[in-house]
DNA sequence: CTGAAAGCGCTTACAG
DNA sequence: CTGAAAGCGCTTACAG
């Protein structure tokens, strides 16, 4: 491979006077940089990453640490999750020109990966995606000074920075929106099992805005669903299947939705008029079923903590912890009935 | 941060000595030896991996080369693409410790990522996911002798190293086995758009099947879809409104295929009677439904890629590139009619 | 504007 | 078995 002193000595230059040219980090005569760029063209020269790193004391690249790929977790918020999060990602570091490392933890090891990787300064910076808390090792990360926000929990957990949105909030919205449409008896669909904060917040909202105005809370309304659209068709089935079945359902995302919405079509239900549905995501999905749907949007997410990352990155001096909350926005279409409601089944496909 | 220094001060020896005790690459007394590793462990000491990097010409860091993870392509294969291909990869990976940087092209950019990044010897080793041909980048890379292999196409440029499932093969039995069950007027649901290898692959396959066994080849039974199953629903709808629609249908991929039972079902049609359905992937839905469907796994051929490179980086010398082919399997459930069927749409959900 | 030199934190012959 | 020293390929004060 060439290096530096290969393009110097072609360049009848010295080491440094190559380095500032190429950095443009220090004071070079037109003409030689001129000659010195031409044979670094030539040459197809690149600085060799690892030496740049020791000296700079910088690896340009962040890590994203996920569950493994196999985990459920992985794939959590349906079918585009983590691509989502990653085009979001991504985009802020295909900016910053940085690299990125992918990580996950690994069982066979003691140690958890994000912190070797930590200590041995592999990279400048961690995007967590994290099904549930790791508090020991976020609490030696900020020990090392290793810059990290945490994406994906409204825990606050002040002492980190994150960023999601209020789950919590969304699913509160989403309830009372149905209560405002006079709505008391309503079911609710898990997005998943309740470990994740994602769900626990969801559940939670969905029961504070029942108590908050006096409506029924009935355990057997609750169903946990997971990513298939199958859970939100089972979760239909066993609703339907009570003596009072709820008139209205929170989906905990759109895929469930989806299959609430094929319940009532082969069933003879009309949405919104025997049941009305709400949903998480506004995937598109929603747009093309007409689900009512909060924006809960994961490249948005990816993007926002990739830039609080770079400004933590770019900062010399500690700051307290951001808090990030992603604002979500109710999209009302036809499946809750708020609008003067051509039915939703009608549209079918 | 802690660096060897501290520790072979601390412990009371040289440096060189901590650096053998570490990596067991020398001899150290066995007190020595127990002496550094408690101050290793006291302060939790890892090599500085800039520093590694340099002195041992190697990152231990391997590239997963994507297309944009906002490109239809990312999402290829249905739902799980992705995640599984990541997953087979990431099972290697781990058990070789080694590093995953994901990177893709950047449109901003001239010169395509991966080229940087083996200028940079950023990496140690590249896995590239390409939709098409990118020879000059290969060239480059073979020229600089770093190594990688290519996931995901059948070509026989056999300069460089690849792994794939033959799709031609994969389409070429799909059909002839509907062939054999009696068809003759069979149709194709492209799995996304022709210029994919994959997707020509297996037009090409089905094609070649039809033309050896003398059966008809009508453009109207050839209909590109994509990854949603609403495309398989459409393809259905498109050839039932022929004046002779096809008595069986090659799905390209599995989501496809609900789509074409979905369509039956809501039209009275007897799977496999009035229509055979045969397809792709084999995944979970697969099951679920009762298709027939062609076991290609990305898992598998994320494995095997990964497996290839690591024997490839760990070799001194050159050797002649390999071009794995993963043997793919018929797995025969009730939609193709092979089996004494109970009918497939009965199981409805 | 340019260059010689120290230093980033490791590994690895080479002496002893 | 142990240590001093060179070297990996950069950057960056420091002199000139």
């Amino acid at each position: 491979m060439v290096t530096i002193r290969d393009i110097a000595k072609e360049a009848g230059v010295s080491v440094s006077t190559v380095s500032f040219a190429f950095n443009d980090s220090g004071p070079v005569a037109p003409e030689t940089k001129e000659k010195i760029f031409e044979v670094i063209r030539r040459l197809n020269y690149q600085p060799n990453s690892a030496a740049r790193g020791l000296a700079m004391q910088k690896t340009n690249t962040v890590c994203l640490y996920t569950p493994h790929p196999g985990s459920a977790f992985f794939n959590f918020s349906g079918n585009s999750t983590f691509s989502d999060l990653l085009q979001g990602v991504g985009e802020i570091i295909d900016q910053k020109s940085y690299n990125l490392l992918l990580s996950w933890d690994n069982a066979r090891e003691d140690l958890p990966r994000a912190l070797r990787l930590a200590r041995q300064q592999s990279v400048d910076g961690f995007l967590f995606m994290l099904p549930s808390h790791e508090t020991d090792m976020l609490e030696e990360l900020t020990a090392l000074a290793v810059p990290f926000v945490v994406m994906g929990r409204k825990e606050d957990i002040s002492a980190v920075n994150t960023v999601d949105v209020d789950n919590f909030d969304a699913a509160y919205r989403n309830t009372k929106h149905l209560i405002d449409l006079g709505h008391s008896r309503i079911g609710f669909v898990s997005p998943g099992p309740e470990e994740y904060l994602v769900c626990s917040d969801r559940l939670e909202g969905y029961q504070s805005a029942l108590t908050d105005n006096d409506c029924v809370q009935d355990p057997a309304l609750v169903f946990i669903g997971n990513d298939r659209q199958e859970s939100g068709y089972e979760a239909a089935t066993a609703f339907c299947s009570l003596t009072t079945p709820p008139t209205a359902i929170v989906a905990g995302r759109d895929v469930q939705a989806i299959g609430v919405l094929q319940y009532a079509r082969e069933h003879g239900l009309r949405v919104p008029q025997d049941v009305a549905i709400v949903s998480f995501e506004d995937s598109a999905l929603a747009k093309e079923y007409g689900l009512t749907s909060i924006r809960t949007n994961l490249y948005d997410i990816g993007r926002e903590s990739a830039r609080l990352l770079f400004q933590i990155v770019s900062r010399k001096k500690q700051r307290a912890p951001q808090n990030v909350i992603l604002p979500s926005e109710l999209v009302i279409r036809t499946s809750c009935g708020a609008t003067d409601s051509t039915d939703a089944t009608a549209r079918s496909r």
